[in-house]
RNA sequence: GUGAGCGUAGCUCAAGUGGUUAGAGCACUAGGUUGUGAUCCUAGGGGUUGCGGGUUCGAGUCCCGUCGUUCACCCCA
């Protein structure tokens, strides 16, 4: 054994883990394409000023920080929206809006490791800059969930809490709770429903019970529609434009994503703070529906945070969902599996001298796009049924002297133990007429 | 970052209160079987018991440190 292990927090990704891996990317991809969004790249390496600017220097400690040998400050990108901001932003004159664009990246966090989280890991990223239309909430929303349910996910398995900033901070407001308690009131909100409710309303009555009564804000929390927001809202809160503007903008997103088809996975939840201070309007998290409640995925919208990395302010909304819980929740349930087995065409010999021929068929079966494999060695027969067995290949073709003499090989379906002659020049010039339906 | 549990073969696990050369199943390799796989039989390879130090005549077992891992707290872009 070697002494040096994977670095804490890293995963050695073998075939038999990275295979299934790979059908969660396929997911990812093919939903971001089929809602029209295109894919991009970026370094993995940045400037430790462009995670500086955004999040303070609180979060610079769970970086991975270096400097390079011209003394320059590094580190490995925690996440893809400040590298995204800033490639939207040097090209913003020259794309045409809105951008819709996804990721797939590696990304690295000094946390402390623990089951659904690593240091290195990957993580889906969809992004709508230069609207502020609510329709590109719903569209990201639509995404995650189709490509959630390509996986076999169901709303049985996982639903979409949403909340809205604006709309929060325009209840706070028309309660009368000024702008410089709303970060203690989201604060008291994200804690809802982890601890206890005598608790919540202790710390709730500290400060805000004042302007909005304890039953109030039980009421609002318990609410799983926007319509059960209004009614809650209707016995603290004093009509403002910017309360009824907020109200509409949140309307019109549980409308579309009712058009997009997904109701049955949304549901408005005002306990969706999302941590992060720059977000500015809906937010959402997709939640595990089972034992864990886990979350899976996060995002909203965060019209201010181009207008700070760059020169222009342009309005943006997007997510991210990681690969860790995200696999874990479909280990759960039996879906993540390993998809290497049952593909391709083994072609073996029986009898020495005719490893030409083998070598001859194997290219051209190879070059109709067919997965064929051999063995290197010339071997018993046996032995290459075995090993075309371990390999998951439901057909095997056999080349054999006995048939050979009558121009022929035979191909051989594993499944039934039965096989059938066909014709080797044929075979040899147009491998996926006999071979393309079955492999 | 704090606290607790756990590290024995690739995997799952054995190995009275410290006591010969650390075992088994699965997996892997080879043979039985040089023209037909899955089953079966036989044999084989594989361990610095995570790593380092200490106590002891003797440590997988006890103690300390360290690394990894799991759980909780914190945090969660």
């Amino acid at each position: 054994m070697s002494t040096i292990q994977a670095v804490k927090g890293t995963r050695d990704l073998y075939p038999e883990q990275y295979a299934p891996l790979q059908r969660i990317f396929d997911a990812w991809r093919s939903a971001s394409l089929r809602h029209g969004f295109e894919e991009y790249e970026g370094p993995t390496l940045e400037y430790l000023e462009l995670y500086r600017e955004k999040s303070g220097d609180e979060l610079v400690g769970q970086l991975f920080c270096l400097t390079d040998s011209g003394q320059r400050e590094l580190a490995l990108r925690p996440e893809m929206t400040p590298t995204l901001a800033r490639m939207v932003a040097a090209k913003i004159n020259a794309l045409s809006k809105p951008i819709k664009w996804f990721c797939m990246p590696r990304l690295f966090r000094g946390e402390n490791v623990q089951r659904g989280r690593l240091r290195e890991f990957y993580q889906w990223n969809i992004d709508v800059i230069g609207t502020a239309d609510v329709t590109a909430d719903a569209e990201c929303i639509l995404a995650g969930v189709e490509a959630l349910r390509d996986l076999g996910l169901t709303e049985k398995d996982f639903a979409v809490h949403i909340s809205n900033r604006r709309l929060i901070a325009a209840l706070l407001a028309a309660a009368g709770i000024p702008a410089d308690g709303h970060a203690g009131a989201y604060a008291i909100l994200d804690k809802a429903g982890k601890i206890d409710e005598a608790e919540l309303a202790r710390r709730w009555g500290e400060r805000y019970e004042s302007h909005i009564a304890f039953s109030a804000l039980m009421d609002l929390l318990g609410t799983q529609t926007i319509d059960g927001v209004r009614t809650a809202a209707s016995k603290f809160a004093t009509a403002s434009a910017e309360l009824d503007s907020a109200f509409d903008e949140t309307s019109r997103l549980f409308d579309t994503l009712n058009e997009f088809g997904i109701p049955d996975y949304c549901r408005f939840n005002m306990r969706v703070v999302r941590g992060l201070a720059y977000y500015t309007g809906p937010v959402f998290e997709f939640f595990d529906r089972g034992e864990s409640e886990r979350a899976i995925c996060g995002g909203g919208r965060y019209d201010d945070l181009l207008g700070k990395l760059g020169k222009s302010k342009e309005p943006a909304v997007g997510f991210g969902m990681g690969d860790v819980v995200l696999s874990l929740m479909l280990k759960d349930r039996g879906l993540l599996t390993d998809a290497r087995t049952g593909r391709g065409v083994f072609v073996a010999d029986a009898a020495d001298g005719l490893r030409g021929r083998l070598h001859s068929l194997v290219a051209s079966i190879r070059r109709a796009g067919i997965t064929a494999e051999f063995s290197y060695a010339r071997q018993a027969l046996g032995k290459q049924l075995k090993a075309a067995d371990k390999k998951g290949c439901p057909i095997v073709v056999i080349l054999g002297d006995e048939t050979l003499s009558r121009g022929s090989v035979q191909i051989k379906a594993m499944a039934k133990g039965e096989s059938r002659e066909i014709p080797y020049a044929d075979l040899l010039t147009r491998p996926a007429e006999f071979l393309q339906h079955t492999a």
